[in-house]
DNA sequence: ACCCAGGGTCGTC
DNA sequence: GACGACCCTGGG
């Protein structure tokens, strides 16, 4: 673990806000200064602008500057991104306009799969509570700038709680749910190598919701945000409803149905639903 | 005080 | 394929 330092000049498509707060991750925190804290994997992060640099510094067990490239996608180009997906509409030229800084962030497999099954049917600030208390219990701690931060466990430290202890750290129903998951890969009924190197989308979803408490919505949000499927689109209330408000303007959005709306998202974003989704959650969310 | 909704899933009919 | 139950908590 050494303390490292990296700056990126010239990013384009690059802010902390809207990459940290579009609803993809639950561990990263502004600070007073407005920069953003985060544990990942095994290290603390911390992100700042500086003008047009980004500066990244933290304690890392691996190089800095590979865990930024991978993490933050800084590879692909959202220029070109947001470039096609405003030429769809007038709407999503809006949307794309607001969240115009989001990047979508390859996360760890493990903790994207059970960060989003706790996420089922729960709110964003308890959720980040109760992943916050699941990895002080059961994950390794990290000083970084004499404050105290928590890794999130790997399967092996998380086997460790019973259902009860899950229940007592908030997870409510969620808890045999993340229990049996957990469960199941440590006794390898599915590993994360073969979901990583999964590249049929539909196969991979199949496999994702082999897993108790991973539906639909969930398999989609560990494709979108932990392994780069772009094409899937993750409907939950809030793009029903913008979906709904936007093309269909049916009275109880309740009524359209899940299928309905994924297959309007594939006609009109196609390959880049996903990225879709996420500028239209983003903006109905918050505005 | 009371009610409702929240990045849904699951079992049952 | 539709429908209700489900832990818990912050906000109206």
């Amino acid at each position: 673990m050494t303390e490292q330092k990296y700056i990126l000049e010239n990013c384009k498509s690059f802010e902390l806000k809207d990459i940290f707060d579009c609803g993809q991750c639950f561990r990263w925190n502004e600070e007073e200064d407005k920069s953003y804290t985060g544990v990942i994997k095994n290290g603390v992060l911390n992100v700042r602008k500086d003008k047009e640099k980004i500066i990244f510094e933290g304690v890392l067990d691996k190089n800095i500057k590979d865990v930024c490239e991978s993490y933050f996608d800084l590879e692909t180009n959202y220029e070109d991104i947001k470039e096609k997906l405003s030429n769809i509409d007038e709407y999503l030229k809006q949307s794309v306009e607001y969240g115009k800084g989001i990047r979508i962030l390859k996360q760890d497999l493990w903790e994207t799969i059970i960060s989003f099954i706790i996420s089922a049917n729960n709110n964003i600030p308890r959720i980040k509570g109760i992943i916050e208390r699941i990895s002080k219990k059961y994950g390794n701690k990290i000083i970084y700038k004499d404050k105290e931060y928590y890794t999130f466990p790997d399967m092996h430290a998380l086997g460790k709680a019973s259902v009860q202890n899950l229940r007592d750290l908030g997870l409510g129903f969620r808890d045999k749910r993340v229990y049996d998951t957990t469960k199941m890969f440590l006794e390898n009924e599915i590993t994360l190598q073969e979901l990583e190197e999964e590249k049929d989308v539909k196969l991979l979803r199949e496999k994702l919701m082999s897993l108790p408490g991973v539906g639909e919505k969930v398999a989609d949000c560990i494709m979108l945000f932990a392994l780069k499927k772009f094409s899937v689109f993750p409907v939950d209330v809030w793009v029903r409803r913008v979906m709904n408000e936007l093309y269909i303007k049916e009275e109880d959005e309740t009524k359209v149905s899940k299928e309905f709306l994924q297959q309007l998202a594939k006609e009109k974003y196609k390959d880049l639903a996903g990225l879709a989704q996420q500028y239209l959650f983003y903006q109905r969310r918050n505005a």
